[in-house]
DNA sequence: TACTATTCATATGGTTTTAGTAGGAATTGA
DNA sequence: TCAATTCCTACTAAAACCATATGAATAGTA
């Protein structure tokens, strides 16, 4: 049903890894190495956050990449969203042409909700929050 | 993502046009005409739902489907876990030996939020819900 | 200049999941 | 006996997932 792709994983403890050094540029490598993720997989994950404006990179020698911005100012919601783009657990959420259906739909708005939700979730939790560990369980 | 599958889907629509029948023997084939989904996928579907004990089947000519409880003790979890078994985003939040991350895995507590929210809110949506159109969107 | 370390770009491949289709056996009512 | 229905199991095409592989481009440094 509902799966959190290792893609997605991956992004946000290379871009954790980046906020616990920020400030220093951050070989791809180190990254792979420490957190003991396939350094070749991870080269294809860059792109996304590179193009959503998630992360800075220097080429050559000496090279690497950097945050663009402060680890309190990129959300979750952000990061799943630069690798998938828009959250929709359903097609139609996002899309109502999609299916004809969708005017007299009765679980429609099920999906929405939950959308909605996991929407929210993800934006109100920024990388920040995860370094310090700031997740409260209670449901907000 | 997060993607509900049609399993899913199809799932509670069938449940759905099973409520609004209720106290009759439905066909399938009725269910599939009216619903328009593929009746050999919804044979396909309907074994999770019996082994759950939220169907009753009869067999033979004159044979069908009938809820086994009413639209109001149904949720829409119980439909979602009868299809997929339980619901964990991600492998560790059900089974922390997965991996031996976990005891200091930063995001870990952000999977377990996520999906605690993700099953609560689908636990506290039924049938009924759906049929009376008594979804609230705002957050619970 | 030559070398080395790094990012960048693109192609390829194996496995699993998804979303069906298909055929026929078993059961039951008329 | 027949027709209508559920039940059971096998098969398949396409997509998604999770990588691996090769080499070009770039930049620092000796």
């Amino acid at each position: 049903m509902i799966k959190i792709t290792t893609k997605i994983r991956y992004a946000i403890r290379l871009l954790i890894f980046l906020a616990q050094h920020e400030g220093e540029m951050v070989f791809l490598k180190d990254v792979s190495e420490k957190e003991n993720i396939s350094f070749k997989y991870l080269e294809q994950i860059i792109p996304y956050l590179k193009n959503s404006g998630l992360i800075l990179s220097k080429r050559g020698a000496r090279g690497g990449y950097i945050l663009a911005k402060k680890p309190s100012q990129i959300t979750i919601k952000e990061i799943v969203q630069s690798i998938e783009g828009p959250i929709a657990i359903v097609e139609c959420v996002a899309s109502p042409e999609y299916c004809n259906r969708s005017n007299n739909c009765v679980p429609n708005k099920l999906w929405k909700k939950l959308n909605e939700q996991i929407s929210d979730t993800l934006e109100t939790i920024t990388l920040e929050d995860l370094m310090l560990n700031r997740i409260s369980m209670e449901v907000s």
